[in-house]
DNA sequence: AGCACGCCGACT
DNA sequence: GTCGGCGTGCTC
């Protein structure tokens, strides 16, 4: 994992603001006499350093804070920021200048502030938060530039050489802009060489022109739909949190199909109106065709995007044109908030409930939360919206923290699908199978109606393991704890937690038995082979990040799930977000007990959310869909509020759950990963965590317990969870215990605030 | 994050 | 004998 969340490197930095200076030295900046003609700044570095670093400044250089500046480290150069004045407690002779700074606008010190926010809340180092705010690391180099033409001032003595096509070109540049060679080529019906050698004998002069991409400009003066009254009046309440330019947070709530993106469409036309920047979060797999072409349709032009899949240069074009506010509107999945945005006005959470918000690896933090804070800093509106709301803002609604506006079901709208759950233990599939008699009932009308069937599993592969008959051992990743899963169409064995894969083998390396290997429990693509066996007639298809590798791929099977060229789809979480399939009336939950019994905090809560969204999409006008769930337990609180597809029963059940556990939204977590190759090591490690526990009310400290992936890519890994009060900030309390211990090179300790994950 | 330094295995 | 693997430590 990255060591970007080594605490060690943050705990020193968290420190050192309010550490006092050293003895004898002037408040603001020690002057002892060697220093006194000296200027030095602070400069972050994008690197998982523990602080900033002290660097000397030239005289002839002039570093307001924010400026992007190019300094010495070690015998290389490096791109950083100047955070602040010196901290003069470096000696002179380590100090080193400065070498240049960067023709760019300084960051803004609302997003240095951000910086060392999210660095202090998440305790990583704030060189590694400062990187996301980078983009790529080319994001501040010198623009790409291209050559353009003009014709050259003196041609008088050269008429000899103007041949017809020669002239064409300098009719072509006449009177008007310099031109690159290609343009100028095709304007005058000439090839690029004709271009290249005018420029070579004099007749044309060359210069280097800066290129940039240009952005469209959306605009919100095109039409937008008629709202209803109701979804009037919420739009105006978030418009009028737009013209008042300060810090809110509102969950605007409703069920699917209520208008939610219509309504805060209307908030981003305000702020457009106002000139000023807006910033959509949407999950990764949200941000989807569908959703672009509605943008479009009301803006009449394609706002930037940012996610993973841009190019280097994409990306450098984007983030430069985000900083010099020639980019009014972004949408981008959660690396976006860290974008160094000139003027932003409002910033949207769409599906704010959504776990991919929360990033796992480096810096493990929460876009949804940390847009709270930056909406905070830059005073400006944020709005969380859903359908089905995180447990954590229906609580901060409750208490005040957030405001709230709700939207209405639409009046004549289409129907919920019902649900309806299958209990396992009386209608149990065939051994083998994983398809229920009354489902199958249920497939076999619904296809017979020419409509469409969605089987819902979340687990990738053809089954989650594959076991030796003979011996009963089952094939494990070598790197990791974790099973092999088997991918039969692309006939691997795969790792999901490393990516580690193997060829299928015969031979059992235990006990030798050959051809013994049989795979247990459901994956994917087992199911798909079950519904074939099933319905030989209909067309299924899988939709899983297996099978459909790059966005287009997925766009285009949802292309053909709409234009009914499916039968049964078959998919994991990726195919129930943001579609709208009119013609998909059944949708089965193969195995809703996965969601509930993981030891996961939300799975609930997910397996909730999922089940709402799909009730309120699956069907049409005239023939409501349903929705069947496959459990074991169908008299669980959760189960009987996900059936009667009640959310505020829900909400209830959970939370009251939550509460009698100390658990979010009541209580606060953090899980603390210590990890290391060698097993012992770890061990002593964790034994001296746990002495130095604190004890105090309200803290309890859970572990260490091997994680849930005690190896994962060759280290041991041991997990605690430190669990308190609301009341109690996490931060200071993991700073004074930690920093009692000592840590071996080889182990790192890892502290994820907040955690969602608890694999 | 790089890059060097350092200490153990197979070779121009 | 050295070339080179990557564990460990440092960079104002």
């Amino acid at each position: 994992m990255a060591s970007g969340s080594d605490w060690r490197a943050a705990a020193i930095s968290s420190d050192s603001p309010s550490q006092p200076q050293a003895e004898g030295l002037g408040p603001a900046r020690p002057e002892s006499v060697e220093n006194i003609d000296l200027r030095t700044v602070k400069v972050l570095l994008p690197l998982p350093l523990a602080d900033a670093y002290d660097y000397s400044v030239p005289d002839s250089l002039e570093v307001p804070a924010g400026s992007f500046v190019v300094v010495p480290l070690g015998k290389r150069e490096i791109l950083g920021v100047v955070w602040g004045e010196g901290t003069g407690e470096v000696p002179r002779e380590k100090l080193r200048d400065i070498v240049s700074v960067l023709p760019a606008r300084p960051m803004a010190e609302t997003l240095r502030r951000f910086v060392d926010w999210v660095a202090a809340y998440t305790l990583a180092p704030p060189g590694a938060v400062l990187r996301m705010t980078m983009g790529s690391t080319s994001a501040l180099e010198a623009p790409r530039t291209e050559l353009v033409y003009r014709p050259a001032e003196a041609i008088g003595d050269t008429d000899l050489k103007l041949t017809a096509a020669r002239r064409r070109v300098l009719e072509a540049l006449k009177d008007g802009p310099a031109m690159p060679v290609a343009e100028l080529a095709h304007l005058a019906g000439v090839g690029p060489s004709v271009v290249k050698t005018m420029a070579s004998i004099g007749l044309l002069s060359a210069e280097a022109r800066v290129m940039r991409r240009s952005f469209p400009q959306p605009d919100g003066l095109h039409d937008g739909p008629t709202l209803s009254p109701e979804q009037r009046r919420v739009a105006d309440a978030l418009i009028d949190k737009v013209k008042a330019h300060a810090f809110s947070a509102t969950l605007l709530d409703g069920v699917p199909g209520a208008g939610k993106t219509e309504v805060y469409f209307e908030a981003i036309a305000a702020t457009l109106a106002e000139r000023r920047q807006v910033l959509v979060l949407l999950p990764e797999i949200a941000l989807t065709a569908q959703w672009l072409k509605r943008f479009e349709d009301r803006f009449g032009a394609a706002p930037a995007s940012w996610h993973s899949d841009l190019t280097s240069l994409e990306r450098r074009e984007t983030w430069r044109a985000i900083a010099d506010g020639r980019v009014s509107v972004v949408v981008g999945a959660r690396s976006a908030l860290f974008l160094p945005f000139a003027d932003l006005g409002l910033i949207v959470v769409d599906e704010e409930h959504d776990g991919s918000f929360k990033q796992e690896e480096g810096v493990t933090y929460n876009a949804r939360d940390m847009a709270v804070v930056r909406a905070r800093l830059v005073s400006a509106p944020v709005v969380l919206a859903s359908a089905t709301p995180s447990l954590e803002s229906i609580t901060n609604v409750t208490a005040g923290r957030y405001g709230a506006l709700h939207l209405p079901a639409r009046h004549g709208g289409q129907k919920l699908a019902t649900l309806a759950a299958v209990d396992l233990r009386k209608a149990p599939p065939p051994r083998g199978h994983w398809l229920s008699p009354p489902v199958i009932d249920a497939m076999k009308e619904t296809l017979a109606a020419g409509e469409q069937v969605l089987l819902f599993l979340n687990r990738r592969g053809y089954a989650p393991i594959t076991l030796c008959r003979a011996c009963g051992h089952g094939l494990e990743c070598p790197q990791c704890s974790a099973w092999l899963v088997e991918h039969r169409f692309r006939r691997v064995l795969i790792c999901h937690h490393c990516g580690y894969s193997e060829p299928p083998a015969r031979t059992c390396k235990h006990c030798g038995a050959i051809d013994h290997f049989v795979a247990c429990g459901p994956g994917v693509e087992r199911l798909a082979e079950e519904a074939h066996a099933l319905f030989p007639e209909a067309r299924v298809e899988l939709f899983t990040s297996d099978s459909l590798v790059s966005r287009a791929e997925a766009t285009a099977a949802v292309e053909r799930m709409i234009a009914g060229e499916i039968d049964i789809l078959i998919g994991t979480q990726m195919a129930a977000k943001g579609h709208h399939f009119p013609n998909l009336t059944l949708v089965v939950v193969v195995d809703a007990d996965l969601g509930l019994n993981g030891g996961d905090l939300r799975a609930g809560e997910r397996t909730f959310q999922l089940l709402y969204q799909v009730a309120g999409r699956a069907g049409r006008q005239d023939r409501p869909g349903r929705a069947l769930v496959q459990t074991h337990m169908p008299e669980h609180p959760v189960m009987q509020a996900l059936v009667a597809n009640d959310r505020d029963r829900f909400v209830t059940a959970e939370l009251a759950g939550r509460a009698a556990a100390g658990m979010p939204p009541y209580g606060r977590l953090a899980a603390l990963v210590v990890s290391g190759p060698d097993a012992a090591l770890v061990d002593n490690v964790c034994a001296a965590i746990a002495r130095q526990a604190p004890h105090q009310p309200g803290v309890t400290v859970l572990g260490p317990s091997t994680a849930p992936l005690a190896l994962l890519r060759g280290r041991h890994r041991r997990r605690f969870l430190l669990k308190t009060g609301r009341d109690i900030a996490v931060q200071p309390l993991l700073h004074a215990w930690l920093s009692k211990i000592g840590l071996p090179a080889s182990v790192r300790l890892q502290i994820d605030i907040d955690p969602y994950s608890f694999m």
